[in-house]
DNA sequence: CTTCATTTCTGACTGTAGTCAGTTTATAAC
DNA sequence: GTTATAAACTGACTACAGTCAGAAATGAAG
């Protein structure tokens, strides 16, 4: 038998031991951070037991993470752009845009509240990397965020059910930036779920110029 | 001469010898960790270098300050009070609303931009509070900016240079998220600071319902 | 002044994130 | 196969934030 190497696997281009090796060891601490930090909490789970999980040296985890924070990140990102793109996935057409507004909202709300502790810390994360250059990038949750929305602005707009002339783009930002601070005061454990999509909704209203 | 202990000084009840020590050393504590700081950044000093400089125990340092980051809090606060006052406090009466929102958030910035490091970590720690309860209190500063702000609008209201209706707390709410926002990105390296006050300007108008 | 209780202080110590010089493993070239 | 080069890995090590048991200072009471 001959082993001729692996030429160009369709969407696997150059996959060699090491290249496997690599993505496996990673998967393997994925694995482990995710379990050991939903088990045990962010702050309570070192750095050694999840090399020590994932069966690697404890250097080798920060070749694959710059930092536990960005870890944190690598681990719970995917998740993330899972739950936005779902949110705007299955929203239906005709509703008023402030409901569909909400919806989207909620949706990511429900997903934090799982573990709202380490949803604290992911928020920060992302909004203040701490390593320029992040292995974990987030550029892709946000883009899908802020182009759902502008989305869903366009196509009210056009249907008649948004009447505002700013760009889409731009509201975008403005719900974002609504949607995020009240995110924080809600894990900021001052202000219940409850109230919070309460508030939220009014921002919302402001910023879309209708009323709640 | 006969020494009697200091019987109610006006404004400074019961201060004894304990007392005033305590102030001095908070004192020299909040200077020397001020001008570390200033100096060398945040991560570059070390909290040993603050407690030697204020000539106090390691460990004393962390009675008047629960983290290295709420060291940085209790160092920065007051100015960052004093800023936001004057912000308000120098502020023509009959200007378009939107111009003396942007006003009062340049002020604000150009405070920020003296040491934009310093700046992200503080904003950082302002809106995530790594210890509950702790030692530096911000409300207050956050107290004087939503009331400002929430001021502002209905006096522009009852003037007639603002139509909308609704709660001016909630607008003001709104306001600052987008100003949050808009620091987040700047901070954050990717944008001028002329981008950033250009998109808070959009931001704000679209949140009044004003064209910028 | 002399206890005694309470508050404040202290620095040796601990736990842990992150580093780096040296080692191992994979691939390429012949 | 052998050798050479580069990539990936490793764990002993470093640096530092934060702790805590004991020491010192203060104030109260007699």
């Amino acid at each position: 038998m001959v082993t001729t190497r692996p030429v160009a696997d369709q969407n696997a281009p150059a996959v060699g031991r090491r290249e496997r090796n690599k993505q496996e060891k990673l998967a393997r601490i994925v694995s482990a951070a995710r379990e050991l930090f939903r088990d045990r909490g962010f702050a309570e789970t070192t750095t050694q037991q999840i090399a020590e999980a994932a069966d690697i040296g404890t250097g080798t985890l920060f070749l694959y993470a710059r930092s536990k924070e960005d870890l944190l990140v690598l681990v719970f990102r995917d998740e993330m752009i899972e739950t936005a793109r779902t949110a705007f996935a299955s929203l239906g057409g005709g509703e008023p845009l402030l409901d569909q507004l909400m919806q989207v909202f909620t949706s990511m709300m429900d997903y934090h509240q799982r573990d709202t502790d380490l949803a604290r810390i992911l928020l920060k994360e992302i909004m203040f990397p701490n390593a320029i250059g992040r292995q974990a990038d987030i550029s892709e949750l946000l883009d899908i965020i802020f182009g759902g929305l502008a989305d869903l602005i366009a196509k009210a707009r056009k249907d008649g059910r948004y009447g505002q002339g700013a760009n889409p783009m731009q509201v975008a930002e403005n719900l974002f930036a609504n949607y995020y601070f009240s995110l924080l005061t809600w894990l900021g454990g001052r202000v219940t779920r409850e109230q919070t999509e309460h508030r939220l909704r009014q921002h919302l209203a402001i910023t879309i110029g209708e009323t709640a």
